[in-house]
DNA sequence: CTGTATCCCCATGGATACTG
DNA sequence: CAGTATCCATGGGGATACAG
């Protein structure tokens, strides 16, 4: 009874939809890991989520009979969700999903950090760069030191980071990984402050998504070169970016501006001869 | 190297963003289906899908290496698309899928077809009613053909429905199945026409999507009732489909409108003993 | 034939404030 | 604590027209 093929495809497209939701599967997982989990117990584990997105979303999991939804007390409202039988059977489907994933895509997508007080301004950069790279976001020191791993490309972060008073990105994020690429955010205008700042490119906010994607791509692509080349390469956009920011005649003046310019200028000797052994080899 | 649970989190998430594209799947599977494919050959065998919702598809598809994209000539331009080797794998996966989805829903999910000349109309039946029921669309006397199964609950259809000139839902369909209940779409105004119509209900467009409901969900409750009642509440809706919609002088005119209250009558009769009768044993 | 370019609708989901 | 209610920004995706 029935076209077989048909009601295949049905099922298929039915458990996508139910997958599809942004936070549904998250939420599965945070019920799978942490056992049954009251309302803003999962709103702490699944961090991000608006309390009225993830009642939707547990809504349509209890409607497709993936969780259960048990009232503990009324008055206070007490509720706990449980995933069900086909729930704790849908770890199974995540790992084929994730199997996948691990054998097809991942192995050379660079992961991005974004850090900044405004989650908005982390969404946006999510929305922006994914699935081009995993973006992970970050608003305060914890959840910076929760993001980044070895695996870190790039770290894209504002100073002005929540937590125990003043948060050293660089510092922290040096003790994890070496090589991870460090770009700044700043909100007000560059100045020669910037020299004391410890990170391989800076970008102005408000930025642009071309802006932002550009300065990304470079430095991904600057990933893993030698201290050498990367010192030059960071003098030189701090170069850059006090040049187009600051006035001719403040530049003029500074003298840690012109030692900066020595710095390059000598370094660019050994860059010149590098390249150029490169060259002829 | 890395945060092993985040890894995995990482690929079950990037392989859920690409399967969660409304045609990805659909896509995947017409190229696993039907071996590769040039553009239209896609189009024609997805359908419904518009063709820059095709290019994104097929280009978020490429991007995640799914599948591979050959120029065959150039002008005028023809191209292949085939399923890549992870390609071909994700169909292990969509067994996943659709097994879970096979034992756990599904199986009381009524199957609802929309048979309409506006694909827009049937896409807003399909928003409405999805994930409620199981909602096909069908466009022209193919399509119909092709979505009406043995399984379909209830087909929504306009009698205006493009191919070969005239098309006979009613035969059309019970040529199928005999129990599918069927509800007429009229945009005009409802008039003695009506009682050609062999449907056991009619909706006025433009329909607000609670009265829609409704109707499907009173059909829905009466499938499989006996021939004689059937026919009692499909004469009771058209009788109170013309009493609000006809003026009150006119039905007194017509005989026809007569003969529907005598017959109504008639059969009320064996109704309500009927009903009599079950409510005693 | 295989797409772009445009315009437009509306569903998703985020922020905020409020209730029982 | 566990949600509603409301407003609003964004983006996905559909229709149509057009281009190479």
């Amino acid at each position: 009874m029935g076209d077989e093929r048909g009601d295949r495809e049905d099922a298929l497209f039915a458990t996508l939809s139910i997958l599809s939701k942004k936070w549904t599967p998250a939420v599965v997982l945070a019920l799978a890991e942490e056992g049954p989990l009251g309302f803003s117990g999962i709103q702490s584990v699944v961090s991000g989520v608006s309390s009225k997105v993830l009642t939707q979303s547990l809504e349509t999991l209890v409607e497709a009979g993936v969780v259960e939804r048990t009232v503990v007390t009324e008055s206070p409202l007490r509720v706990e969700y449980a995933l069900t039988d086909a729930g704790y059977e849908l770890e199974s489907v995540f790992e084929c999903l994730a199997d996948w994933g691990g054998r097809h895509l991942g192995q050379d997508v660079p992961v991005i950090v974004v850090a900044d007080e405004d989650s908005r301004l982390t969404g946006l950069f999510q929305r922006w760069f994914e699935p081009t790279y995993v973006v992970h976001r970050a608003h305060d020191r914890t959840e910076l030191l929760d993001a980044v791993d070895r695996d870190t490309t790039v770290v894209v972060y504002d100073a002005h980071l929540p937590g125990s008073e003043h948060v050293d990105v660089p510092a922290l994020v040096g003790g994890v990984t070496e090589a991870c690429r460090l770009v700044a955010l700043r909100t007000e205008r560059i100045d020669l402050g910037l020299l004391d700042r410890d990170c391989d490119a800076v970008v102005r906010k408000p930025a642009a998504k071309e802006a932002v994607g550009a300065v990304i791509e470079t430095q991904i692509e600057r990933y893993g070169e030698p201290a050498v080349e990367r010192e030059y390469h960071a003098l030189c956009e701090k170069r850059e970016a006090l040049a187009s920011n600051v006035s001719a005649a403040v530049l003029a003046e500074s003298d840690r501006y012109a030692d900066l310019c020595a710095r390059i200028e000598a370094l660019a000797a050994d860059h010149e001869g590098a390249n150029a052994g490169d060259g002829e080899a």
